[in-house]
DNA sequence: GAGTTTGAAACT
DNA sequence: CAGTTTCAAACTC
């Protein structure tokens, strides 16, 4: 099937450029100049954003300390050695159930670029880290815990740990790592790193667990943190350096990737959202790599939290902000390090999705995923609560695929996958096996093609993978203007053209996404629960909205849509206590950073990433999600971006007819109160600490 | 599960 | 840019 259809597609016009480009490559793979130039190709993305986010020494460092144990090393290794190899899905490399959970997605994955560190190297890291974790017990203030781990564990570890700092200290040796490879030279420098700290991440957590047991409490993430001390603090530090530095070195990103996919077991979203990152460049792509590999694996069981993915589709378009997007990511995962409280709501993946889709991109992927997170979280929890509702069933599959960044699933029959009309494809995520797709062309092994017509497509349309929704806080002025009435500053950016449906069925993306209809609309007899076009209906401020929300009846009806907003009713109290108690303003100040341009002119940005945020955060119900999120999003909104960027309003980045964007300028900063501020957020909103052993 | 409806995406 | 067609999700039965 792939071949015939690689063919077929290879006849269009831009698969044929696809082979041009590839096919010339090859013939120079061999070529010591070529991999030269591959090795160096990775960095130089980095290095041309505006904000050098190149590869942090520190972190490495940090890094190179906590994980200093010869298995690293020969994990790392081996990783990078074997990452061509890993492509075989079949390999039994998850076989323990622990890491099952977390690394098998990426194991079924088709491609398996991004193999995560085996059972038994995972087994034999946790055995480590437990060691070194009760070394460190035993001897808290041992200021070279490292060193004394090293010494205690073997005579190996010098050797591995030069090794260890040798990968880490050399950051184009990371991203060079797989230059060998042609086919994917990019994935595998960041691969290997990626999957060695989700092993290390879990055997911590595991190491925790088995240890003292805490993983249910509140505390836990800081216990695990603080009690190896010297490895807790260094990997805090490496996560404080990335977002203080504001720099998103792969190595940071990795980390917090690592976290994320650790908690949240979102190995499969991340898979997935390789399309993203290959789209966004080489570094996206080695993350991608992670994402592509498991594509099949998923889809899934899990709920992944989608998010990711998408957000990455930004990437491509805009190589620049390929920092910012790590950047985020690197809060993304900090958040989780920090606050694996969120874990228990499935939070932390979308945390990262989102932060990565804020980060750049545009995202209407991004934001498709977080809905499909929020969704699957949400349908999961509601499941749990009614799992022989028929009605929840069906929800529940199709959240699932839908919401899950990585757990969308597409039905597509003649679009190849290659088109927007494709879920998974306009979300920046290479379809997986639960697709029901037929000659589907989005799959990693398709990549050129993939990539090749996201360009295309955004050729014609830079923001067509950015997120459809965009949730205001309503701090532009110019904003407020257009979405004032809408509740939750929530809105389609395009706006709808509903005829027949009233925009109260999901056929009405805004009312799919969780938002008002606008003065974007042209919407025909709009009766959008979420906010009418006329500005009817919901109430008109986010603490309105937030407080009256809707009537009854329209709760009902939305709870029935969208299950997972009963479930943010007690998240609201829960978790949204911290921010209510912010100041708004005070919050927006501090958030204004990373608030999504939604409007603006960040192609990729931010918006999709509040969305995410928003929706994952609080499982997407809309409304009610509205003030939270919006609460997040102005923590998180860039100032540049709510100031006055010419196109920050979304209003302004239609076209009339609201069907064209102009392409975003970019020009992402990310500055570190953007990033701490997120921190903040997110330590306030994790109360306690779930249980890391769930996995969902 | 099949068929219909719907509106976005793509095309002209 | 508007109109039409194509497409796949959403929905209904």
């Amino acid at each position: 099937m792939e071949e015939d259809n690689s063919k077929g597609v290879m006849g269009t016009p831009e698969k044929s450029k696809n082979n041009e480009i590839a096919n010339p490559i090859s013939k120079f793979e061999d070529s010591p100049v070529f991999n030269f130039i591959n090795s160096l190709s990775p960095i130089k993305p980095v290095k041309s954003l505006p904000i050098t986010q190149t590869i942090n020494p520190l972190t490495f460092e940090y890094l190179q300390s906590v994980f200093t144990s010869p298995r690293v090393s020969s994990l790392k290794e081996s990783r990078f050695l074997r990452r061509n190899q890993l492509s075989d899905p079949s390999k039994p490399e998850f076989s323990s159930n622990d890491h099952k959970e977390n690394l098998d997605p990426m194991a079924s994955n088709s491609d398996a670029s991004n193999m995560p560190p085996s059972s038994e190297e995972c087994s034999n890291l946790i055995v480590e880290f437990s060691k070194n974790l009760e070394y460190n017990r035993v001897n808290p203030n041992n200021p070279n815990s490292n060193d004394s781990y090293e010494n205690k564990i073997d005579q190996n570890k010098q050797n591995t740990s030069c090794d260890w700092d040798d990968f880490i200290s050399s950051p184009s040796n990371l991203l060079t790592f797989g230059s060998s490879d042609n086919t994917e030279p990019h994935k595998q420098s960041v691969d290997p790193a990626t999957n060695y700290y989700t092993c290390i991440k879990n055997a911590i957590q595991n190491t925790l667990m088995v240890s003292g047991g805490r993983a249910g409490e509140s505390h836990e993430p800081e216990n695990l943190f603080t009690q190896p001390e010297e490895e807790s603090e260094m990997m805090m530090e490496s996560s404080k350096t990335t977002v203080d530095v504001n720099a998103g070195s792969s190595i940071s990103n990795l980390c917090e990737n690592m976290d994320y996919q650790h908690l949240s077991g979102l190995y499969r979203g991340m898979k997935r959202r390789s399309l993203v990152y290959n789209m966004a460049g080489p570094h996206e792509k080695h993350l991608a790599d992670n994402s592509s590999s498991d594509s099949g694996n998923d889809s899934s069981q899990r709920v992944l939290p989608p998010g990711i993915g998408l957000h990455l589709n930004a990437l491509a378009s805009n190589p620049n902000d390929y920092n910012n997007v790590v950047n985020h990511d690197s809060l993304a995962s900090r958040r989780l390090l920090i606050g694996p409280g969120l874990h228990a709501n499935f939070h932390p993946p979308i945390f990262s999705g989102q932060e990565l889709l804020r980060t750049n991109v545009t995202d209407y992927s991004l934001e498709r995923e977080i809905e499909n997170v929020d969704n699957g979280v949400v349908q999961v929890e509601n499941e749990e609560i009614n799992p022989s509702s028929p009605k929840k069933k069906r929800r529940r599959l199709e959240q699932a695929g839908e919401g899950e960044g990585s757990c969308k699933r597409c039905n597509c029959k003649k679009s190849k996958c290659l088109k927007l009309y494709c879920e998974c494809f306009a979300a920046g995520v290479y379809c997986v096996e639960p697709c029901a797709c037929i000659d589907c062309f989005n799959k990693p092994i398709h990549e050129d093609t993939v990539l090749a017509t996201r360009k295309q497509i955004e050729s014609r349309n830079p923001l067509a993978f950015a997120p459809k929704v965009i949730r205001g806080s309503g701090s532009s002025s110019e904003i407020r203007d257009d979405f004032s009435k809408t509740p939750a500053s929530a809105r389609h950016k395009r706006g709808c053209n509903c005829k027949k449906s009233g925009c109260l069925k999901k056929y009405c993306e805004c009312y799919q996404g969780g938002v008002g209809c606008s003065i974007n609309c042209r919407c025909e007899g709009c009766k959008n629960a979420f906010g009418r076009k006329d500005g009817s209906g919901v109430s008109s401020t986010d603490h309105e909205f937030e407080e009256d929300e809707t009537n009854t009846s329209e709760k009902a009806e939305m709870n029935a849509i969208f299950p997972q907003i009963t479930i943010r009713d007690n998240l609201d109290q829960t978790m949204d206590y911290s921010l209510h108690a912010t100041p708004l303003t005070a919050v927006r100040q501090l958030a204004q950073p990373n608030k999504r341009p939604s409007f603006s002119s960040i192609p990729s940005s931010n918006f999709a990433a509040s969305q995410e945020f928003e929706k994952s955060s609080f499982f997407q119900a809309p409304p009610k999600f509205g003030q939270f999120s919006e609460t997040i999003e102005d923590y998180e909104m860039p100032e540049f971006l709510l100031e006055g960027s010419p196109n920050s309003g979304a209003k302004l980045s239609l076209s009339p007819n609201g069907k064209r964007v102009t392409p975003p300028k970019r020009r992402l900063e990310r500055s570190s109160t953007g990033l701490r501020s997120s921190r903040k957020l997110i330590l306030r909103s994790i109360p306690s600490f779930p249980s890391l052993t769930h996995n969902q």
